[in-house]
RNA sequence: GGGCACAUAGCUCAGCGGUAGAGCACCACCUUGACAUGGUGGGGGUCACAGGUUCAAUCCCUGUUGUGCCCA
């Protein structure tokens, strides 16, 4: 065994370790294998994306997840993949073209698409390399592609089998437009913004000399109003009902119709209805069956296509783009003096996530999947506890969502996708069918068909992934032992996009839930809190920190901020105070080998006497304990606090220093023994948390084969021999060191001298516990000699106490006797308070009467030794007046 | 406007009926045989505010204020 080098080197061995571990097989499924499963899905990163710090987070949870449940011996499938991103990734490759001087459109469906696979060959990679460098263990060679072969099959079975149940089906209905992609988004794709608009008062003639004045933030859309609501009750405008109004600009006599839509408080409560471009106008257009005209084409400009006979005013504005068509509105009334005022009006407008553009309600026919019917059984498993939201208040904003679902628009205007398996006949007539073969048979021989040319929204293939990637419709083996899976580990930006999704797809074609723990995490946020954005430059780039800090330094630091239900804050000096921790181990280990520690295979820790190495046995078995009830429970961040505290607290501060002197002594074997015993323990507890420096170390110790850690078994607590008596001991040394540890700080006792400790009224037990440990005393606590009292208490002593005894430091002539009053006075004034709380309670009948047993026994104990305190305290202060 | 979180040491957070904690930062001391990427010690909190329940409230309940997120 050549020694280790002085510090962990994260750059030059994680390449090697990663390549190890693939290597060994760890990573792959064994369906074969007689052990409990236990799988994730990963959430399919989109293929045009690369590694961000959220990806780090999530995928830094999930690779913790799944290295745990391994190294518990179940079958471990980690699905890895990614999704096919409909119109981003068409954006890039767009970009791209944009570049040559050619069009999507120039280049024709077939070669664009040939682009964009030529695209994902050499680009598409990307984010999935990168996952590596994070030391992601999920089984590659299953890894799956929303566009692969397969899982478009299941996409085009889902699609034809919904639509032959009814819950697929075409309507025309108005969806969200993007004016700059040229295609219908979901709801979910719109983000609504604060703009600081206006509202125009726009005088209406009505027949019979009246006039009737509508509020609107678009006055261009008057273009094709059909109606002017006003609330049936209200007074203002009662007797117009059923008038007909002439629409200024236009000449169109529309109706007013009394609608309750018409809010009286708003505006000025008589509103203009524009059915073909406003969501809430469209309804009132259906209840009093008005016409639909458009006045708005698919790229946002004016047309008359749908408006009939126009003035010259209105056909001038024929192409405009929407935008100016409004200056130019405006203007016009104003010179007609039909323009009462405009206000300045704060509201809000949708803009599309994706284009940034604004977002126009638009009537057309689109393909609809009855939402509302899927969710019920969703719904029915969230409730009955088959599926569980960690944590759980998510299910609220679940059952929100999901209780008020809307028809899902899943056809897209775009070309990159799965092409909607839907052909017309030359009448219009649609055949849904699995391939165009089924179609022709359906249709008839000799029938033309042509295919819908719109494709599916990208959610719809994710929304199958937990099965489709199993192998869907085919029954495999793979579906039998992995669905449903056990784990969803996302954020909760996507609870509606995907997670809702995947639940009713599941239950609908699987017949069970997907998943049944859904870990909802929160957003990796910067030092400050802020959320992190290109234009705020705050951006952090993890792989530039693991170049940096390794990559076991980026995963402690987000698994160890992971509180539930929390952010995560993260920034480049939080990673590298975290690599202090990785190093501390390092050393730690380093030291422990140039002290011959080595495991031993024949040494069995139920046998280990020392008191020190049954502490640090049963101290390891704590943290056994908690480690696990961190992860079985999702909280990384208990799991890295317990490892931390171990590995620290434990290990390093208190066994390596107290063992240093056993290390020379007879007692070298056990302690050797115990010694690579725990940092075995060590090693395996933080292997999913820092898999490389744990990797490294395990296999330069030699406790298995190279690359075995990450196959090793999660450890389990041992028997100790009187596991009780040796805790008490070695915290009563802990305590004894750190109160001289005390004393001479504060009174700056110089550590190059050593000073006796005499103990007065000590137990034998006590005593003898001193003199075993007189080495470790000596070395950390700086004592010369230690032993009982013997005679009378020497002049001007420093003094504290602990439990039976007092400790007395004869530092004469060295202590500041005022500062040590001082001190002893506010030990003294601090134990005397603590009496006084808890005689108090003691005192009280309520308390004594009504707490349980176990509570006033504990108050008794502590009155007692709250009691000794003060004697003793007392006692000292005293003797140096 | 509706809903959900959150408010604890300078900062980041844990605790959640019975003795208020950690890490970082800060101050002082220490190059003691792995580690200065270190060690030791220390200061620092009426647990946002006001009520209520209870023998007992940072913790449970109600309200107020402030912050964040989601939906309209």
């Amino acid at each position: 065994m050549t020694t280790l080098d002085k510090s962990f080197e994260p750059a030059s061995c994680e390449a090697r370790l990663y390549a190890g571990w693939e290597a060994s097989g760890a990573f792959a499924a064994q369906p074969d294998r007689d052990a409990e499963p236990y799988t994730i899905m990963i959430p399919p990163p989109n293929v045009t994306g690369s590694l961000h710090v959220g990806h780090a987070l999530t995928m830094t949870l999930q690779d913790i997840l799944v290295r745990f449940r391994r190294m518990q011996g179940r079958d471990v499938l980690w699905q890895p993949g990614t999704d096919h991103a409909g119109i981003a990734t068409q954006m890039v490759v767009e970009r791209l073209l944009d570049k040559e001087g050619v069009s999507r459109k120039e280049l024709g469906r077939e070669t664009f698409l040939s682009r964009v696979w030529q695209w994902k060959a050499e680009s598409g990679g990307n984010i999935t390399r990168q996952l590596r460098r994070l030391g992601a263990s999920p089984d590659w060679a299953r890894e799956r592609f929303t566009m692969d072969e397969g899982l478009s099959v299941a996409v085009r079975e889902v699609f034809v089998r919904l639509f032959e149940e009814g819950l697929i089906y075409q309507d025309k209905r108005l969806v969200n437009w993007d004016t700059a992609l040229q295609t219908a988004i979901s709801d979910l794709e719109v983000e609504s913004r604060d703009v600081k608009g206006h509202m125009w008062y726009i005088r209406y003639p009505v027949e019979g000399d009246e006039e009737i004045i509508v509020a609107t933030t678009r006055p261009e859309t008057m273009l094709a109003d059909t109606a002017v609501a006003v609330h049936p009750e209200n007074e203002t405008y009662k007797h117009l009902i059923g008038k007909i109004v002439t629409l200024p600009l236009t000449g169109r006599k529309i109706p007013v119709v009394a609608d309750e839509y018409a809010d009286p408080e708003k505006g000025t409560g008589a509103v203009k209805i524009t059915p073909a471009h406003d969501f809430n106008d469209f309804e009132v257009g259906k209840r009093h069956g008005l016409e639909m005209p458009s006045m708005l084409d698919k790229q946002g400009r004016i047309t008359l296509a749908e408006l009939g006979e126009m003035p010259d005013f209105v056909r001038s504005l024929d192409g405009l783009d929407r935008f100016a068509a409004r200056k130019l509105i405006v203007a016009e009334l104003e010179a007609q003096e039909l323009l009462v005022e405009v206000k300045p009006h704060p509201h809000m407008v949708p803009y599309g996530d994706r284009s940034g553009t604004v977002i126009e309600p638009f009537l057309t026919t689109q393909w609809y999947c009855n939402a509302h019917v899927l969710a019920q059984p969703a719904i029915k498993a969230v409730e009955e506890g088959r599926i569980n939201f960690v944590p759980k208040q998510w299910e609220n904003t679940f059952f929100a969502w999901m209780r008020d679902i809307q028809p899902w628009c899943i056809s897209r205007q775009l070309w990159w996708g799965h092409r909607i398996p839907a052909w017309y006949d030359e009448a219009g007539k649609v055949y849904v069918a699995r391939d165009e073969a089924a179609a022709q048979a359906q249709a008839g021989d000799g029938v033309a068909l042509t295919q819908d040319e719109d494709v599916l929204d990208t959610w719809f293939s994710s929304a199958l992934w937990p099965f489709s990637t199993l192998g869907w419709p085919e029954q495999t083996d793979e579906l039998k032992t992995y669905y449903p899976t056990d784990t969803l580990v996302t954020g909760f930006d996507i609870i509606f996009f995907w997670v809702a999704r995947m639940m009713m797809m599941g239950l609908h074609f699987m017949g069970d839930v997907p998943f049944r723990t859904i870990y909802i995490h929160g957003l990796v946020r910067d030092e400050k809190g802020q959320k992190m954005s290109k234009s705020k430059g705050n951006v952090l780039d993890p792989l530039t920190l693991i170049d940096e800090y390794g990559a076991d330094a980026l995963r402690y630091s987000v698994a160890a901020a992971a509180g539930q239900g929390r952010d995560v804050k993260l920034g480049a000096k939080i990673v590298e105070t975290n690599r202090g921790f990785i190093t501390k181990i390092w050393n730690a280990a380093r030291f422990l080998e140039m002290n011959g520690v080595k495991p031993n295979p024949d040494f069995k820790p139920e046998n280990a006497k020392l008191p020190l190495c049954r502490w640090v046995l049963a101290r390891a078995n704590e943290a056994i304990n908690a480690a696990t009830a961190g992860l079985d429970a999702y909280r990384p961040n208990d799991y890295a606090g317990a490892c931390y505290r171990f590995a620290w607290g434990d290990v390093c501060d208190w066994f390596i220093e107290l063992a240093k002197p056993g290390f020379a002594s007879e007692d070298a074997a056990e302690i050797r023994d115990t010694a690579a015993y725990v940092l075995g323990v060590l090693l395996r507890l933080m292997h999913p948390l820092i898999p490389y420096v744990t990797e490294a170390l395990w296999d330069h110790f030699g406790y298995g084969a190279a690359c075995s850690l990450i196959s090793a078994p999660w450890p389990t607590p041992v028997v100790v021999q009187d596991e009780a008596q040796a805790l008490e001991a070695t915290n009563w040394l802990i305590a004894l060191i750190s109160e001289i540890r005390s004393i001479r700080s504060e009174m700056n006792v110089p550590p190059s001298l050593k000073s006796p400790v005499l103990l007065q009224d000590a137990s034998p037990q006590t005593l003898a516990r001193a003199e075993q440990n007189f080495e470790a005393i000596s070395r950390l606590a700086r004592a010369s000699e230690i032993g009982p009292l013997d005679g009378p208490v020497p002049k001007n002593a420093a003094q504290a106490v602990l439990g039976e005894a007092t400790i007395i430091l004869p530092l004469e002539g060295l202590i500041d006797l005022e500062a040590e009053k001082k001190r002893l006075a506010a030990a003294l004034a601090k134990a005397e308070s603590e009496l006084k709380k808890v005689q108090a309670k003691l005192g009280n009948a309520d308390f004594t009467s009504r707490a349980p047993e176990a509570i006033l026994e504990e108050h008794r104990e502590r009155e007692q030794s709250f009691g000794n305190e003060v004697t003793r305290l007392s006692a000292a202060l005293s003797r140096l007046a």
